[in-house]
DNA sequence: CTGGGGAGGGGGCCC
DNA sequence: CGGGCCCCCTCCCCA
């Protein structure tokens, strides 16, 4: 009997030395895993940091550049700007407000947008229910313009087909935040948000709008790890901080294998309980949101005020701009081509394409903002969605086409020529434009901002003529008629290039084999399939 | 049937 | 706003 028992003391031992032998190389293994893990996200963000440095340094010595160039008027421009911008909001045919509950925000930041972005869900209610109240009077007129009757609910009702939000929405929106989006969806009145017919699809739309204004993700946790394939982050914010703050909710027993729960989010260390407290994610999540938030400003104070006067040199245009945006109506083709959004929700649509249009005929400063440049990614990722990073490209090109566009400014190439002393820069590539309607419509090409949207199909352009010239493939109007034969063109291009078919012209030879053909492309697909290796 | 070339058509973008 | 160019995709023809 003693036998027995000493035997089974002894087994008893034995297993649990077995057993916590066990539980070390469990927690060695996680640790090891950890490290890696921990490793490589120090390593991005110490990257994110650099790249934001570099960034504002870049940011800096261009605008200190232009303010030297520009600076007798600079103040003065801004501050006429502002006060344009505030009647625009308060008494002007806009229904986009200044957040109120975004108390990051200063008077010397020009952006009025309420997009949400850096905010979280909740600010976005209350921003939007008390600010669309307080600016109700311009949701009336705007809608006045081209529309009768109610439109917040009524364009949910109807439905609009094809939006181009539709197919990008995520139908596993959780339904606890179908109340409070719906309310946003219903006050705000925007586009983007009033594209669905259902009650749970509305709250989709806005969670989708919010997922890519980069300002809450929480509706797909998935995309947290993998956001950058739906949901450009927002400029300098980055997904890390979410694994950090999550990791918050792990109970951890610190390096040392201690029991202390981590609260660090910087520091979290070996993870023995992998097992992650759902109620607790959405402080993760949250948390990002706010990270988000803060990178949001500093990104935009890194383009803005930052307090610092050179900053708010790269705000300053020059007199141009003022003229033109004061004297120029911001909204005409708005007004005119409201029918463009009839495949869309017409009021919605056109309030936001209002909207944009009239932040980005603010040069300079709607269009420098990464709010407006992520909104416009959104129409884009909506309706085509080419990128699935685009915002991480977006932001290479922030951070790469400066120093290129530098050189070529340095060198004199930055712009197109000319004598003018008062160019506009673009601020991705820095190339100049003697006006800032062209500067505006160039930036398209790197915000991805397509305001223009065809009624027939949900093709979005970046410029008014795309629009109209796509719109010939819905008409069938081929103007271009050729002379040789009875074929018609819709353009005068293709007409261009038909001749040659009837002109035998082949003024493209391959300069390895000899062959000609009539038009480029035939060449470089020839020398790519004959002659790729060189 | 296959691959190369020709042609049409569309979007992007600059001038 | 139009002209123009580039690039791409697709279809067709033919060797």
């Amino acid at each position: 009997m003693a036998n027995c028992m000493v035997f089974h003391t002894q087994i008893a031992s034995i297993m649990e030395v077995l057993a916590n032998a066990a539980v070390a190389d469990i927690c060695k293994l996680v640790d090891d895993d950890y490290a890696v893990f921990r490793l490589e996200i120090t390593q991005s963000q110490k990257e994110n940091r650099a790249l934001r440095r570099k960034l504002q340094l870049l940011e800096l010595k261009v605008s200190r550049e232009r303010v030297l160039a520009s600076r007798p008027s600079s103040v003065k421009i801004l501050d006429r700007y502002r006060g344009m911008a505030r009647g625009q909001l308060n008494g002007g045919n806009r229904s986009f407000v200044k957040p109120a509950g975004h108390n990051t925000w200063r008077d010397d930041q020009p952006i009025t947008v309420d997009e949400g972005s850096g905010t979280s869900t909740q600010h976005v209610i209350v921003i939007e229910s008390a600010d669309a109240e307080a600016a109700g009077l311009g949701v009336k007129q705007h809608r006045s313009e081209g529309e009768e009757g109610p439109r917040q609910s009524g364009d949910i009702q109807t439905g609009v087909v094809g939006a181009p939000y539709e197919a990008m929405e995520d139908p596993t929106t959780s339904a606890p935040q179908s109340r409070t989006r719906r309310s946003v969806t219903e006050v705000s009145g925007r586009p983007d948000s009033v594209l669905k017919s259902e009650t749970d699809t509305k709250t989709l739309t806005v969670t989708h709008r919010l997922l890519h204004t980069g300002s809450d993700h929480r509706s797909d946790p998935e995309r947290l790890g993998l956001g950058r394939l739906a949901c450009p982050p927002a400029p300098g914010s980055e997904y890390l901080p979410v694994f950090h703050q999550s990791q918050r909710t792990v109970n951890s027993r610190g390096d040392g294998y201690g029991d202390a729960l981590d609260t660090g989010g910087d520091e979290p260390s070996c993870s023995y309980t992998t097992e992650m407290d759902p109620g607790n994610m959405p402080l993760g999540l949250e948390t990002q949101t706010d990270l988000s938030k803060g990178d949001w400003n500093r990104y935009s104070s890194s383009l803005y005020a930052e307090g610092s006067l050179d900053k708010k040199g790269e705000v300053i245009v020059v007199d141009e701009v003022t003229v033109k945006v004061e004297s120029d109506a911001p909204l005409t083709w708005n007004a005119d081509e409201t029918h463009l959004g009839e495949g869309h929700s017409q009021g919605s649509t056109s309030d936001f394409l209002d909207y944009r249009e009239s932040i980005e005929t603010n040069v300079n400063v709607a269009t420098h903002s990464p709010l407006h440049v992520f909104r416009d990614l959104d129409s884009v990722s909506t309706s085509m969605a080419p990128s699935d990073s685009h915002g991480r490209v977006l932001f290479d090109q922030v951070l790469n086409s400066n120093d290129r566009a530098r050189a070529q400014s340095q060198g004199g190439g930055a712009t197109s020529g000319g004598s003018k002393d008062k160019w506009f820069f673009c601020m991705f590539c820095n190339k100049g434009f003697s006006c800032p309607q062209k500067m505006e419509i160039h930036q398209r090409v790197h915000t991805g901002g397509k305001p223009f949207s065809c009624t027939q199909c949900h093709m979005r352009f970046a410029q008014a003529r795309d629009l109209k010239r796509h719109q010939r493939v819905h008409t069938g109007v081929k103007p271009y008629s050729c002379p040789q034969c009875e074929k018609r063109f819709s353009r005068q291009d293709h007409l261009k290039m038909h001749l040659k078919v009837h002109t035998g012209e082949r003024p493209f030879a391959c300069t390895h084999c000899g062959k000609r053909f009539s038009e480029r492309r035939y060449l470089r697909i020839h020398q790519q399939k004959n002659h790729s290796t060189l």
